[in-house]
DNA sequence: AAGACGAAAGTGGTTGA
DNA sequence: TCAACAACTTTCGTCTT
């Protein structure tokens, strides 16, 4: 279960697990590298198909998208209440006030910011993997106080971003940030602490996944699509991608698609949905001629030829 | 008149001393 | 901690279709 093998506090290797309380320990400084884990181990033995189905046992998936992963079980807010006297209310009441007590801060800070953490990943329609991984995420950083002196959001938004990218279905931080309505910046500054701090490894994203997107928000053919991720590989086979910011790219070799294919889109349109500027792509495009200049020069020669 | 192009100045982040 | 630096943006004026 656990994934840390160092601590990530001190450097020390000697990380001690403590299977009975569910917590990872370091034994070199005391920090309590994980807790609340879960065993998953077998209690009970098989010997046999029937004794297999008799005892094996199961419940609803864990999840890091429920606060508890999906194990609590809350006292109801509604339904039943009205079958029960007076004497059951009150009962019903102090239960629930006893629940909301014992919750934690960390409990109650998780439960606020998955819901937020649900509601931004719905509107940008990512995938349920993506969704689990930025809880998981988000749930190491309150494990590890990487959110106090930050506001919940802008880190709910930060591991969201970093979850985009490792599944490689990148968003902009434009449109995360439209989404969670928290600054771009302020996003891309947790962004980097929490994946900093949390160790988390984001290889640089790939110009290629943008196209698709770009692609279809500009109602843009497949063939051009597929063009411009040719033109996008023999850019990058040209060292022309590294240091450059990935939606540029993606957007010029777009925009160069569209024109040789007669698919022309303005660059203001372009722009607007890669969320960089005219200026940039206009930047990337003449890169893109200027380094494989074969196709433009022969699409403007048959131009010519026309007239 | 809209879109494409380019120059110049400004911004935020990274890097190296 | 600070200055240099690269990438990108904003703004604005000019050129092309």
């Amino acid at each position: 279960m656990s994934f840390v093998k160092k601590c990530p506090e001190c450097g020390s290797s000697n990380i001690l697990f403590n299977s009975e309380k569910g917590e990872v320990i370091c034994k070199a400084c005391g920090l309590v590298v994980e807790e609340k884990m879960i065993d998953f181990g077998q209690e009970w033995r098989e010997f046999d198909h029937d004794q297999a189905a008799k005892r094996r046992r199961t419940g609803a998936p864990l999840s890091y998208t429920k606060f508890d992963k999906g194990l609590g079980t809350d006292v109801g807010q509604k339904g039943d209440i009205y079958k029960l006297g007076s004497k059951g209310k009150n009962k019903f009441f102090r239960l629930r006030k006893w629940q909301y007590r014992i919750s934690t801060a960390i409990e109650r800070n998780l439960k606020l910011a998955l819901a937020e953490l649900k509601r931004v990943a719905s509107y940008l329609k990512l995938p349920k993997s993506v969704e689990e991984e930025s809880a998981r995420i988000y749930t190491m950083a309150v494990q590890r106080g990487l959110v106090r002196g930050r506001s919940m959001e802008s880190v709910v938004a930060g591991a969201l971003y970093a979850a985009c990218r490792r599944h490689e279905v990148p968003r902009t931080l434009d449109e995360l940030s439209e989404a969670s309505g928290i600054d771009k910046k302020e996003i891309g500054r947790t962004y980097r602490f929490v994946t900093r701090e949390l160790g988390i490894r984001i290889l640089p994203s790939n110009p290629v996944d943008y196209i698709p997107r770009f692609a279809s928000a500009l109602k843009i053919s497949a063939e051009t699509q597929s063009k411009a991720v040719e033109i996008l590989e023999l850019a990058q086979g040209s060292e022309l991608t590294s240091g450059r910011g990935p939606t540029g790219i993606a957007a010029a070799s777009l925009y160069v698609a569209a024109l040789t294919n007669n698919e022309k889109r303005t660059q203001r349109e372009v722009a607007d949905i890669a969320g960089v500027t005219e200026v940039t792509i206009r930047n990337r495009y003449k890169e893109l001629i200027k380094k494989l200049n074969l196709k433009e020069v022969l699409k403007k020669v048959k131009k010519e030829e026309v007239k």
